[in-house]
RNA sequence: CGCGGGAUAGAGCAGUCAGGCAGCUCGCCAGGCCCAUAACCUGGAGGUCGGGGGUUCAAAUCCCCCUCCCGCAA
């Protein structure tokens, strides 16, 4: 049996956590994962996903650092790494300082959710809906000192659907990878799979998502919209503000329009609530949340707030 | 005690400030009209106004307490 640590925090981790501790190939010597956070209206203190689900597959060695230089952890982990033949890391949310890459016998290895060199950074599926790529994937990779830049063990690939969201991709992708992880890296651990270096002129970045990247800008076209729409459901959200109030957009549809308005002007088309974008497009929405609401139809939407209807 | 919005018919909302017949746009049911309808016309059913207490001749509305939902922030 190959001994792991395992390095991860959010809900992509989790089924990749499950896969290797349910193969028998490996034996999953610890976790380490972010510490509680407050989350929240009210802050309750709230453990990541990867914690909730070591514990219930019975992992009790658990590590949550608030930094990795801490004394006890680095002391911890000094011990417990050099027995250890490999780390695993998927969605932990810290960069790993260089020391603790030299300590597992065969190295630290990732689940990344693009295929590398492409969208390299912490927000490659969304990225990926948000270009409009119809293909994106998983890789397996190799981490050295830069981010996302590390000899690939094996990408899979898959279609991206029409109408498929962020949060739809995310937990395929989070499953795919945790279809081709025990596998890959047994391969690897065995010495039957040559790691690949990544074509670095082929590399394409994004950036970490905050709530305010979710405001739509309409001074771009309604395609980009929808698929901002679409890339950015459920996180960060999209938003926009209609009659002094925040109204979210859950899911919209573009479409050609040709009256001129001036872009972000709202009007009623068909019945359904739309904002005008540019280039004689314009955003239909299909779904919406008003501030302090639930989320709701178009339709619904309309029949409440007709003040929509006065611009 | 982080800031704020909300709960009224099956849905989305107005009415609350300033107490006085329970409303709007839809949906639903029945009928009519039409070549036709997600159109139009007529009629109808459907409400403990989130819960409890208080003030009052009278409370969706004013006062106190409670529950639940949501936006922001972190």
């Amino acid at each position: 049996m190959y001994k792991l640590l395992f390095l991860g925090t959010s809900a992509f981790a989790v089924p990749s956590l499950r896969a290797l501790k349910e193969d028998g190939r490996f034996e999953i010597a610890g976790i380490i994962t972010q510490p509680d956070k407050p989350v929240g209206r009210h802050a309750t203190l709230t453990p990541p996903a990867v914690k909730v689900a070591a514990k219930e597959l019975g992992i009790s060695e658990i590590q949550q650092p608030a930094k990795l230089k801490e004394e006890d952890f680095k002391k911890w982990v000094e011990d417990i790494g050099p027995s250890c033949d490999a780390f695993v890391v998927v969605s932990y949310g810290k960069i790993l300082p260089s020391w603790m890459l030299e300590l597992p016998k065969h190295g630290i290895f990732n689940v990344h959710g693009s295929l590398l060199p492409r969208w390299r950074g912490p927000s490659p599926i969304q990225a990926a809906i948000l270009a409009g790529d119809d293909r994106t994937g998983v890789t397996i990779m190799k981490i050295n000192e830069k981010m996302d830049e590390g000899p690939i063990l094996l990408e899979e690939q898959t279609a991206i659907h029409p109408d498929e969201t962020g949060g739809e991709l995310h937990d395929r992708l989070a499953n795919l990878g945790a279809t081709v992880l025990p596998h890959t890296l047994a391969a690897y651990l065995d010495e039957k799979l040559e790691p690949k270096e990544q074509n670095g002129s082929k590399a394409t970045y994004c950036k970490i998502l905050t709530r305010n990247d979710g405001r739509l800008d309409w001074a771009k076209t309604a395609d980009e919209l929808a698929r901002m729409v679409r890339a950015y459901h459920p996180w960060p959200g999209t938003w926009t503000i209609v009659n002094e109030t925040r109204l979210k957009v859950v899911k919209a549809r573009a479409f050609q329009y040709e009256k001129l308005l001036k872009p972000g002007t709202p009007f009623v088309h068909d019945g359904l609530p739309c904002i005008a974008a540019t280039s004689g497009t314009a955003l239909e929405l299909v779904e919406v949340q008003p501030e302090g609401k639930k989320a709701m139809s178009g339709n619904e939407f309309l029949r409440g707030m007709r003040s929509f209807l006065r611009n």
